[in-house]
DNA sequence: ATTCGTCATGTTGTCTGACAATATGATGAC
DNA sequence: GTCATCATATTGTCAGACAACATGACGAAT
């Protein structure tokens, strides 16, 4: 990786794609991910001197300087002043990312498997523990939504309130905002699926009764039944996206 | 944030705190992290210059360029060259953080239980999944658990192959990554409750039988046994562990 | 008057060199 | 042998310079 040619000096042409780095350290750090995580380099090394590396990959202190901060940062290496850089134990374990550190992009129905499962432990939690408070919020969501649809909108913006509204009630703050990750992720999808219901299947209705039966449940502090519910409204969206599971 | 009198030069005594930053990188990403998820900087806003970032906190342009770097890198902004950095429309959507970017810490007894759901939903969908070479897979852990066990080990490391060889039989990449990012967060906890078990209580027989029952009722194809299994066995993992859920 | 090229300015991207702070081994005095 | 001292290597930080790009102002050509 890095060929030569294209990264001989500041001069660097490279007109054929349409994926243009642009950035130096982006390439650089793809690199060094791909050496810890393809097991070149394991936990406990010590990495090349920022200096070496500068030479090895073309470029100078810097531009190597920012790459590795941003690997500190992910928890791929720890750095000592004046010993130099290690892998860490467990490389990458600082943050999450949903694409694998080698591919770009992950299938949209993985995603919404996983947000799927962790949707209805979600709900079946949040009924057992919802305050009158976290009920307020739920049914808040649920009614702008339906002044939206009343006004010719998506709602999308409630939808996903309402949601992230049933994570809050669970009282597990890291449930919360992993819901909220995968589900922000997922906006984009689930706004085009919003359109194609509303527009041409008019189909806002059966969506309204899914949200509706996992409120009913949260409010009877039904677990099995949100967890039913949850299930429910999860699958018949993911027909609704045309997404096989 | 930031204050003055530990940012003013390159002299920041600041001998207070156990935490010693050691890195003024740290210091200006945090603080940029906490303007920006703080509100104060909102999605599409242009961030200063580098020139003025560097004044502003007393540092080089070097500092302020990896510090950006980062936030690049988890997704908080974006920058583009001869025109600034500006915030994300979804600021830090590319990474997942277990500690929110504000708190440094997330209480075990939550991330246990996100990592009990998973688990739960993964022993169910590995069920209906699994092709011969999983259950190959997760029969291996089992027998080098117990291999460990016969010769007074802990077979730790063989848990979480187990575990992990469920997550893949789900053939879910995402499931399983993620599955694997929450088990090694817990891998030092699980690891001391292991110890406890298994010298002081001499328990290891009942985490092998749970163990059993998972590989039994995905052996099966019984979706709803595994589940049931997989809540068993974290439920009375909470209890060893001493984890209230 | 409009359009277009040119220029000046500001900003990010990169390079270079320097020094400070820290770790490590070698050297030498005791 | 022990310990202080020094030289060296490495990361952390600073400073200045130039390249690449964006933007608006200005003026010439139509």
């Amino acid at each position: 990786m890095l060929s030569d040619n294209m990264m001989t000096r500041p001069f660097a042409v490279q007109l054929q794609s349409v994926a243009r780095p642009q950035c130096l350290a982006d390439e650089v750090t793809r690199a060094l991910v791909s050496h810890i995580a393809g097991g070149d380099w394991g936990p406990g090394d010590r990495l090349p001197t920022e200096k070496a590396l500068g030479e090895q990959f073309g470029v100078s202190r810097a531009v190597i300087r920012e790459a590795i901060s941003r690997l500190k940062s992910e928890g791929y290496v720890a750095t000592h002043q004046g010993k130099g850089a290690f892998v860490a134990e467990e490389p990458g374990l600082a943050a999450f990312r949903l694409a694998a550190a080698g591919s770009d992009h992950v299938g949209n129905e993985h995603l919404f498997e996983l947000r799927a499962l962790i949707e209805q432990s979600t709900a079946e939690l949040a009924a057992r523990r919802r305050t009158a408070r976290d009920l307020a919020a739920i049914r808040g969501a649920l009614a702008d939504m339906r002044s939206a649809y009343a006004q010719d909108g998506l709602g999308l913006e409630a939808d996903i309130r309402f949601h992230e509204a049933i994570a809050a009630a669970t009282h597990n703050p890291v449930l919360g905002r992993f819901m909220q990750f995968v589900g922000r992720h997922l906006r984009e999808t689930i706004r085009l699926a919003r359109v194609s219901v509303a527009k041409y299947e008019n189909k806002l209705g059966e969506v309204d009764r899914e949200h509706a039966a996992i409120l009913t449940a949260i409010e009877r502090r039904d677990a099995a039944a949100a967890r039913t519910a949850a299930a429910a409204h999860l699958a018949n969206g993911a027909k609704r996206l045309k997404i096989r599971l």
